[in-house]
DNA sequence: GACGCCGATGGGAGCGCTCCCACACTGTGG
DNA sequence: CCACAGTGTGGGAGCGCTCCCATCGGCGTC
């Protein structure tokens, strides 16, 4: 912080060289921690370096390098709202807690219509990174070819189908909604239902696989008039708790495949008359902010979403090193049990 | 996308400057859509961008130009967990939103604990941002110091006291509480507690505020033990709310300074037996995922948080560009009347 | 005692861009 | 007809690093 600069600007490599009495080259070697250096020389350029309050230019090593030692973190806007809650903030976290320990910074991008998703096109042949961390993609998103094409690694959270092109992070679905079905079997529930998310998401589709095997591992038939379609949001969740109603009104037990839709859900129960748990039980999944705070509070399903942002960055960053990345990482869930169940 | 590459990378300013037959300067010079370039040869230099498909290379053009193109959003881990819920991704959003125009590139920083800090400040003087947003400083962070020091603009949101030295970008808290209040008045409330943020941040300072201008405004006088101190925490919501029903029994209304210190003082309200809002009346601040959720949904003062993100970009760009910038702009809240009032 | 080898080191050659000075050229006024 | 602005334009000189090759001792070897 002590105003150093013989000439105004920060030291430069080349400075801190004349300062140790050694070379160029030298003292490159020794920020990078590299090869063969005396133990007496990177004493000495360390001293030189820690006196000068050298930081190295991040724009010129990219330059020099060929790697800008950053990568990005694409967030799909749209879907934003919906997932805002803990999630961003937590995979955010994560990212940030497995990117201390190194130099690489984290690039957030927003790529929401089809106009930023062209700039954001632009952006990546940019090499303005080098690595991707994608999370909810689309099955029809052209990004993930688009990286392939560049040759930029990265990495997916939330795959896109059983056979992920893309190394990817997902929390164990399938076997989330199985534990919650088995949890509320375990209580006596004889009639669950669930409500799902979009299917052509194939977590969703998971978790309304993970609700069919645990009724099946159970003895129970599937009833298909107890699985009603959502879409995520609070208002698909409502109308499917209205078409169960309709279709099974002697339901004991919900499985939603979000929170967000168990809130829904729980509106049109109340509507109905029916007492949360006593008549019919609810479980949710994300264990969110609204789980915890729904009257009474949300049994759910929880991802360990900090950690998986830790690991979609730790997979990210082998694979940018070129080392062998793991293709798929699967971590367990974890049921949170409250009040509604 | 076609593989142009004569010899492997991306196409250099020098290669469109041959194909185009001009000199790298005017290349550049069209890049940047500067000064004086006949029609004529733009046109053609356009023509030579778009068929090699160039783009311009990040680190070489922040190493010649000495600026990076890139603003750092530091958020302040600790608190991280509280204000995650909408906030933190609606600041980005905003954030994001005016980036959008330009091209500039959004880095995320997480600055938990001292070490973090530390690395921060290195970070920093890397130079390796033009900018800096700052989110809610602690009132002896020495990082806006730091900054000044280093001669890098930075905007902060959430400032730290009422001569703030650097351009901040606020919501109106006072009004925000006073309307809050005033709501609560004029809804009949006679006996109107209030529980406050850590008063050491001057945000909370204000609402307080705000809460006692109301009430002189309506010609009530304060009643010091209807105030009690909260820190934005659930807990710490029950535990004023706690003291508050010890101290004023009869109270029939509760202005708490955010949505979770609210929904700590609702469970405490239950547990006395009273009703929300028959026999108290509730409101919190912030208008986050727990106001619309709650039982019932909880009456609350929102934020315009995203055009806060939008305005701090904006007024970051602005004095990054040498212009003169607002050193402070108040932005308006909004009272979102639910059923706790 | 000359040779070869190896670890340690110095420093040239870029990386792809911006900046800026110098150099056409075109007009205009004296 | 020449001096003199005023436009456009070309291209040299870096920006601060990494890469890599040449160099230099020191030491074991035949």
């Amino acid at each position: 912080m002590s105003g150093q600069g013989r000439s105004g600007g920060r030291p430069t490599l080349e400075e801190v060289a004349v300062r140790a009495g050694v070379g160029r080259g030298t003292v490159s070697r020794v920020i990078n921690g590299s090869s063969k250096v005396s133990e007496h020389t990177r004493a000495v350029v360390e001293a030189a370096v820690a006196e000068l309050g050298y930081v190295p230019n991040r724009a010129a090593r990219a330059l020099a390098a060929n790697r800008t030692d950053a990568i990005a973190l694409v967030i799909p806007e749209p879907e934003a709202r919906f997932f805002a809650e803990p999630y961003f903030s937590d995979v955010v976290r994560g990212v940030g807690a497995t990117l201390a320990e190194t130099d690489v910074q984290l690039v957030l991008t927003l790529a929401g219509g089809e106009r930023e998703r062209r700039r954001l096109a632009q952006y990546l042949s940019g090499h303005r990174v080098d690595g991707v961390l994608l999370v909810s993609v689309h099955a029809g998103d052209p990004l993930p070819e688009l990286l392939a094409e560049l040759g930029i690694p990265a990495v997916i959270s939330g795959r896109r189908s059983a056979d992920e092109t893309l190394p990817c992070v997902d929390s164990d679905n399938l076997a989330g909604a199985a534990g919650a079905v088995r949890h509320l079997l375990g209580r006596g529930r004889r009639a669950v239902a669930t409500i799902t998310g979009p299917l052509d998401v194939y977590g969703a589709q998971c978790r309304l696989d993970g609700y069919r095997q645990a009724l099946a591992a159970a003895g129970h038939p599937v009833d298909e008039l107890l699985i009603a379609p959502g879409d995520f949001t609070e208002e698909g969740g409502r109308r499917a708790m209205r078409e169960l109603l309709e279709r099974r009104p002697a339901l004991d037990a919900v499985f939603a495949a979000s929170d967000v839709m168990a809130a829904g859900a729980r509106l049109e129960l109340r509507a109905a008359g029916r007492r949360i748990p006593q008549d019919v039980a609810l479980v949710g999944f994300d264990d969110s902010v609204v789980a915890r705070h729904m009257d009474p509070p949300l049994t759910s399903v929880r991802q360990p979403i900090e950690e998986m942002g830790r690991t979609m960055a730790r997979v990210l960053l082998e694979r940018i090193a070129g080392g062998p990345a793991d293709a798929a990482v699967v971590l367990p869930t974890e049921l949170v049990v409250r009040e509604s169940s």
